[in-house]
DNA sequence: GATAGCGTAACTATAATTGTTGCGGAAAGG
DNA sequence: CCTTTCCGCAACAATTATAGTTACGCTATC
């Protein structure tokens, strides 16, 4: 599959979105992320299902964030994006009644559970506004 | 793409032949991995490339552990299949030059480098003879 | 009613592992 | 030698999830 880099480009919309404020369209959003409307509106229809943007047609409509920039977290956006844990473990299932399959399996679950703790403690304690800063910092300060 | 299975698989395949002992062919293990001889070829020939496994060719000839079980760890395999990180961060290069992209970016890639070195320590205090005593319990004791 | 938006269906493109077939070469055994 | 049993490797199809694209319908505003 290409990487799935749907969570970096929502962020990224997000961010510019509670930035600039109002409304933005389709069209707009596309040229921020070097696409094409139509994928944005499927992107951004999973975050709507979930209460993060809303929507509106007709002219004068786009799309606008819900709350604000410092009350939405990363984990949000990726719970929105993601079914199921954020880091799955790439388990075998050749012979399932295996014991040493279901040993090898066991020790990646294991460390990929443990793994998956600490990535979504960093995310639920990130929020967007705190992205917002750090793109403020970099833009006016030492470059990169 | 399909899910990337191989380490899980050379994880129980590896502790199956340190149990065993001796040689093993691609028959035998394609066997043990529910598929076919060249694609054990293709994966125990990257394992080879580092050293872990040895392989003969002609009559009497397989493939054969260079160490002992508890002298391989879960790191040693991760490294030997996947060139860089075990874990990649999902990010976006559709404007390189925008801050705000590569805030969300930094952000993402931070708290994956976090949790990927957590996943390496416990991937590298794991020897496959640790699996291979799981294995066994689970086999003499209580079912999963 | 013309225009600017979103919503959605239906494709195609892309990338990485996996599965498969076929052939060549090497080692052992007779 | 010649057959059998191995690995090595090239080449190609299958799979699967995201990304990209085209097309059409619907709605709200002007
Ligand atoms: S996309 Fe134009 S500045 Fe982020
Ligand atoms: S594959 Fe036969 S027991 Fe693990």
């Amino acid at each position: 599959m290409t990487t799935d880099g749907r969570l970096a480009r929502m962020l990224h919309v997000l961010v510019h979105m509670g930035l600039l404020g109002g409304r933005e369209t389709s069209e707009r959003i596309a040229l921020m992320l070097n696409t094409n409307p139509v994928v944005v509106r499927r992107t951004l229809g999973v975050l709507r299902e979930h209460g993060i943007v809303e929507s509106e047609g007709g002219r004068g409509g786009g799309w606008k964030l819900t709350r604000s920039l410092d009350q939405v977290t990363v984990l949000d956006v990726q719970r929105a994006l993601t079914k199921g844990p954020a880091l799955t473990a790439p388990v075998s299932r050749d012979h399932p009644t295996c014991p040493v399959e279901r040993a090898s399996n066991s020790v990646l679950e294991k460390a990929h559970a443990a793994a998956e703790a600490h990535l979504i403690a960093k995310y639920a304690v990130t929020t967007l506004a705190q992205i917002a800063k750090d793109a403020k910092h970099k833009a006016s300060g030492t470059t990169q």
